[in-house]
DNA sequence: TCGTGTCAACTGACCGGTTGGTTGGGAGTA
DNA sequence: TACTCCCAACCAACCGGTCAGTTGACACGA
């Protein structure tokens, strides 16, 4: 076990992802990632600045690797959703380390590489629907959050529910994939109010 | 300012909703409730017993309005989607509040109102399933699964995302209602395999 | 009306343990 | 020697939880 900074730093990372996907941001512990990392703890402070930096690191790493794994996909909405909950599932972490993201973060500091990687896929979304590959009663942004939403709607599911009748994953999947398909179907669904901005009302 | 245990409870109990809500169980400091609720730390373990039992005491609260506020209409599922949004949208509060009780209490103690809750919808929309007024392309756990996903779409987005185009209330509101419309919508979606469970794969 | 006893409601101060963060020095390597 | 990598030990602040003691409302007897 010779010194290696860079693979002191990747375990802490590791350890760090375990932790903070398990226990959030508050309720993680930089006693128990040093351990789990099999060193000291100041090394967490050395490497990444301190507890906050860490999760950032962390998060970014889960971040770049799920963009890295899930390519976006306009032409075929069904299918990235497929994929997404193919993702979900089997790093679970990534899922909940959003959330703690989310929940636990000051307003602001948003991942570039988040922002960004939003920006690419609205464009392409906005270029399959003047294509006619996509229909056009969403909104790219629409169409993205539905997408995202359903594929995440089993993994971000309260317990409560969960419990009842989980089905099989293929089964699971399916029904991701149908429920995006059908989003996208052709034909009016009833009234639609305008897509610009107007008045808000209750 | 005459002494009284309700009230004492109650300023208690609000106190903590919004440190709970904004904090998460772990983030949340007892110290900080009992000051916003002008009374003393010690309120708290007589009337509570600590802090877990408080945010069980808190959550249940909102889940217990939450559920009388908005009942449940198997027959007009998009309808409900649609109440289910405003709410979201008026008490974000009762959102967050699930989801940090999703990611901070991992254990089997389910609440058994939600449980028995989540039954009966169950139950509603399996006959509404049986008389005709709802397809039966997904099982009654999908369909809930879904609606309830698709409601809470915008309110539970990434904020890099929510930055781009959030549009306005009605819109989004309109996008919830819609596309539970179009999952209901009649005709097979391609192949569909057995609801009945199979054996796993990848 | 006054004095007194009683008890729930409430408080200030404290405790044991924990937490994020720091530091001085030692081990390994070239 | 000089430089990097690493850690045991330490610290100040903080946190959940407890407890002995105080306060206020009210019933009751005279």
């Amino acid at each position: 076990m010779a010194r290696d900074a860079d693979r002191t730093r990747k375990r802490l990372l590791e350890a760090a992802g375990v932790e903070f996907s398990a226990l959030g941001i508050a309720g993680a512990r930089v006693d128990r990632i040093a351990e789990a990392a099999g060193c000291n703890k100041a090394m967490i402070y050395a490497y990444f600045g301190n507890k906050d930096q860490l999760f950032d690191a962390v998060f970014s790493a889960h971040v770049a690797t799920f963009l890295d794994e899930v390519p976006f996909d306009a032409p075929d909405l069904p299918g990235y959703a497929g994929r997404l909950f193919d993702r979900y599932e089997d790093h679970p972490d990534t899922l909940r380390l959003a959330t703690w993201y989310r929940l636990e973060r000051p307003r602001g500091a948003s991942l570039q590489a988040v922002v960004s990687s939003n920006q690419g896929k609205l464009e392409k979304l906005e270029h399959a629907q003047r294509e006619g590959v996509l229909p056009g009663h969403y909104t790219p942004v629409e169409l993205l959050t539905l997408v995202l939403s359903i594929s995440t709607a089993w993994a971000s599911m309260t317990p409560e529910l969960g419990v009842n009748a989980p089905a099989d994953r293929d089964r699971r999947r399916h029904t991701v994939v149908d429920a995006v398909r059908r989003l996208l179907a052709d034909g009016e669904s009833a009234s639609a109010p305008p897509v610009t901005l107007s008045g808000a009302s209750s």
